[in-house]
RNA sequence: GGCGCUAUCGUCUAGGGGUUAGGACGGAAGAUUCUCAAUCUUCAAACCCGGGUUCGAUUCCCGGUAGCGCUACCA
């Protein structure tokens, strides 16, 4: 019964089913990500069954803020997935896989403490493999001392014969062969009974019917174990296909605690990244459609994938150390670097991250789909952005400034920065001395502000009027359009950068465009005087 | 230390026994425009090192080096 030989075998026509599999011991990062994202292609391509799979078998450290984390990203990525189990809730299963295997006699009882870790981590450690007392001790006293409520870890029993090997072929990495020589007698179950990541991981998928294992190559070595136990378990291993890592620019992997907040997902999602531009541009880390495409719809990505398209190597993920981070890691270094809760407050103050720290690849793509996005689809997507930041607009005010930003936005919440005159009543204090135009001086300012004054009330505020009026302003002066505009839009716009000036004056308003000029033409009196 | 994986512009990558080694981001210059963007054009920028195989290797093989991973009763 416990022998998953009957659960394993779907017939060969079966759809594929795949799985990603997180631990919740910490925030949902953009490998992670990347991982989740390559499967649910493979499976969608495929038409196949794409199942989430919380592996929360280490309860020392999950939490449940990851599991919320977790979900959080995923939930934002928008791809969903078929089917979700949990595996601290089919303990059950892992136990008579892992008591199956040991009554095959190919797992044993270890009563050796647990190793306390660090002391033979690092440089001098040999090659542990077993301990032969362990291995090797009787049944009759194993059961004794088990019966005794002696306790111990169950390990497999690796092959030892000379020569031996065990072997898998990788999707991505081609034929892989290793000696049993070298691989340890890992465990299965741990001295308190609960499965090791392996056992539960293998038990499940072979229950789960995963037919293809697409996961970090972090894992590759560890395949061959997993080998052995789908093997003794008495199920077929499924198709292997192991990505290459994502690292920091440091050639590090990614991690909080060294690299901040750019690792998270919630980072790309709070700083204004659209769901579809962030999976175009984790699909492009380790995966090519060898076609130089590079801005694809996740429908686009979904018939262009395929496990051929992976390549073998780390890819770098482009971001920039923000300052505070560097310059923290600069004064830890040395020390013991356990500093806690800094994380934490970094993830809650998603706005400290500057958009320099973003791989320039991401922005660009951001910008990228930004542009592709109908007006009324981008405008939906503005729209709360700034109403969390404490404007009232209406939709439809939203609606008219979109085309305005929209070629110059690579966040969402540019928006701010790029529509806030828009937005505010008053504008916030500015230098007066940038309405003085190219070649010209106060007084020609406030000339034009004089002759805008005069002239614009009778204007109808639309694109054409608006220019031919301006444009005739202008040649009666005797100045060039340039010199016009610039007064006038940083009079509106509080600064010299800012959209076309008609169409910011017909979306501002008469009102409000007089008005400020008004105010403009009092700065520069008060500022000559 | 042992075992494994990898190596093309700064970054992501395409390619592959004979190529001007292609694309993209970023950078530089220019065009355009009422500023800023966007757009367009152009430029700079790479096959880790050493052997071997070969008429010919960046490509195939071996070695080195480097990076990464695994080496837990973490996952």
């Amino acid at each position: 019964m416990s022998d998953l030989s009957s659960l394993s075998s779907p017939s060969s026509s079966a759809n594929p089913r795949v799985r990603f599999a997180p631990s919740p011991t910490g925030f949902l990062h953009v490998g992670s990500a990347r991982t989740f994202i390559f499967n649910w292609l493979f499976a969608r391509h495929t038409g196949g069954a794409m199942i989430l799979r919380l592996d929360d078998t280490d309860v020392e450290r999950n939490t449940q803020q990851s599991v919320d984390s977790i979900f959080e990203g995923l939930k934002w990525l928008n791809l969903g997935w078929d089917e979700q189990y949990k595996q601290s809730e089919r303990l059950e299963l892992h136990g008579k896989v892992a008591w199956a295997i040991f009554d095959k006699g190919l797992a044993y009882r270890d009563f050796t403490p647990a190793h306390t870790g660090e002391a033979e981590k690092s440089g001098a450690q040999g090659t542990w493999l077993f301990n032969p007392d362990a291995r090797e001790m009787p049944r009759e006293e194993s059961d004794r001392r088990a019966a005794a409520g002696e306790p111990f870890a169950l390990r497999f029993r690796v092959p030892r014969d000379a020569g031996e090997t065990v072997r898998f072929s990788d999707a991505v990495y081609g034929e892989q062969v290793k000696a049993t020589a070298d691989i340890e007698d890992f465990a299965l179950l741990r001295s308190d009974g609960m499965p090791t990541y392996h056992i539960a991981s293998c038990a499940d998928d072979a229950d789960l019917r995963i037919s293809h294992i697409i996961r970090g190559q972090d894992h590759l070595t560890n395949t061959f174990k997993h080998v052995l136990i789908f093997e003794a378990a008495g199920a077929r291993p499924p198709q292997f296909a192991h990505l290459p890592l994502l690292v920091a620019p440091d050639g590090t992997k990614l991690s909080k605690r060294r690299h901040g907040p750019v690792v998270s997902v919630t980072t790309y999602r709070d700083a204004g990244f659209l769901p579809e531009a962030f999976i175009n541009f984790l699909c492009l880390l380790g995966w090519s459609p060898k076609n130089d495409r590079e801005n694809m719809s996740v429908r686009e990505l979904t018939d262009l994938f395929s496990l051929e398209g992976i390549n073998r190597s780390n890819a770098v993920v482009n971001f920039k150390e923000s300052p505070a981070v560097a310059q923290e890691a600069g004064t830890q270094s040395g020390r013991n670097h356990a500093i806690p809760n800094t994380d934490e407050v970094r993830v809650r103050n998603p706005l400290l991250i500057s958009e320099e720290t973003f791989d320039p690849k991401a922005l660009w793509l951001n910008a990228e789909h930004i542009r592709g996005l109908a007006l009324q689809d981008l405008s939906a997507r503005l729209l709360p952005i700034v109403a969390e930041a404490g404007f009232s607009v209406t939709p439809e005010k939203i609606l008219e400034i979109t085309p305005l930003i929209r070629e110059r936005i690579k966040l969402l919440r540019d928006v701010l920065t790029a529509a806030d005159f828009f937005l505010v009543d008053q504008l916030p204090p500015y230098d007066p001395a940038e309405l003085i135009p190219q070649k010209g001086d106060a007084a020609m300012a406030l000339q034009v502000l004089n002759k805008a004054r005069a002239v614009l009330p009778n204007v109808e505020f639309k694109h054409d009027p608006l220019d031919h009026a301006l444009r005739a302003a202008a040649q009666e002066l005797g100045l060039k359009a340039g010199q016009m505009f610039q007064p006038i839009r940083v009079a509106v716009c509080g600064r010299k950068n800012a959209p076309p000036l008609f169409e910011t004056l017909q979306v501002l308003g008469k009102e409000k465009t007089l008005a400020r000029i008004e105010q403009a033409m009092a700065k520069l009196g008060s500022a000559s005087v």
